[in-house]
DNA sequence: TGCATCTGACAACGGTTCATGTCAATAGGA
DNA sequence: TCCTATTGACATGAACCGTTGTCAGATGCA
């Protein structure tokens, strides 16, 4: 009967906790990349672990299915797109108009950097399951909001969701860049973000 | 050795022709109703054949693969679809606006009557395969087109592809549709339709 | 009525995936 | 150096699905 008195030991440097969350960070990396390649539905758990370096076993160590997975990389693609656009946004010059269009031309760079991931991870996850969806629907909505506090228009009072014109600006905005994405990016960014812009600005009349 | 007189027989007053079609056109009514219900990913072949009351046996007489029957669906599903907003718009008074408000308001009752599958035949089965995803753009286009039309714009000239703008409205009436869908219709009507139309109008400015 | 076609229920096969388990080899601590 | 936690490669089992095949019974025709 051992008394286990090293229960968790260093390894290569790292203790247990650590070496634990550095294969967590692999497998989302892994499946980033994965989903983007594949697509999530053909994405199979054996896939990700190859890519990530690791084994099944330590798969279900950090994520009890393989949807887990999918929202934690969702929010983390999410997490890190709106941090580029708050930081541009805070550099950017100029009145709302100017400000909207550094915005979405850091958005539609950003998903240029990406292709493929862009279409995974906003047409993609619809529909896999209610808690993907919630994820997703989350991050419109939060993407809704800073196309509104950009354009410097007051947040919506106690609307538990948003306006059904601002969730109409989102999706044109998406589907334009996914158009233009399918087209193999045939159009300069400049009318990309001019189109996003006719959309966005809509939001400012009345 | 069969000389086979009589290959193909009368059955219950059918020719085998006229049964095949028939067969056919369960499963396509079967396959709206069950996508609808489960969503694509989890329909399987096994399901939609018990919902057509009929056996695997005939689904591979109709449809080659699995996919072939969403394909054949989808298409279905935006025929009529399209059919009836041609059929409001020609009954439609007034100028571009009114002609506009019609035809959404004919397009958003639709989605209502049948709201499980405006998510499935819109959404879900992106990315499905490069033949869906093709079909897919195609009725995107078309419905594009439509409202490029009722607006009284002159069609694109030889532009292979819709512009961005144009896509971008498309995929705001959308999402209008699918966020509607999602609150539970709390909103009217006449509101869905004012936010559709306010983004369609983006396409006359200028 | 007798016979061949047609139908529907169900079995069977092959392939795939998720999730868990096994085990030898490696690396760190005493 | 010895022992054990840790790792990685691989095996295993259970479940599911698409697709094809089998077969008895129902139906229509001569």
């Amino acid at each position: 009967m051992p008394s286990s008195p090293v229960a968790h030991r260093r390894y290569r440097g790292s203790s247990a906790e650590e070496r634990r969350a550095q294969r967590r960070e692999q497998f989302l990396e892994a499946a980033i990349q994965v989903y983007g390649e594949q697509g999530y539905r053909n994405a199979t758990v054996k896939a990700v672990c190859e890519a990530a370096g690791l084994t099944e076993r330590y798969f279900y160590e950090s994520f009890s299915h393989s949807e887990e997975l999918l929202v934690a990389s969702f929010q983390a693609v999410m997490r890190f797109l709106m941090g580029e656009l708050e930081k541009a946004i805070a550099e950017a010059t100029g009145g709302p108009a100017e400000r909207i269009r550094t915005m979405l031309t850091a958005y539609y760079e950003a998903l240029q950097r990406y292709p493929r991931s862009a279409r995974v991870f906003l047409v993609e996850i619809s529909g896999v399951s209610p808690a993907v969806d919630q994820a997703l629907e989350a991050s419109l909505g939060e993407f809704g909001d800073l196309i509104a506090r950009t354009l410097g228009l007051r947040e919506e009072g106690g609307a538990a969701r948003p306006s059904l014109l601002r969730a109409g600006v989102v999706g044109g905005v998406i589907h334009i860049a996914l158009n233009w994405i399918a087209s193999g990016y045939s159009q300069p960014i400049h009318e990309v973000v001019g189109a996003g812009m006719r959309l966005c600005l809509v939001l400012r009349e009345r």
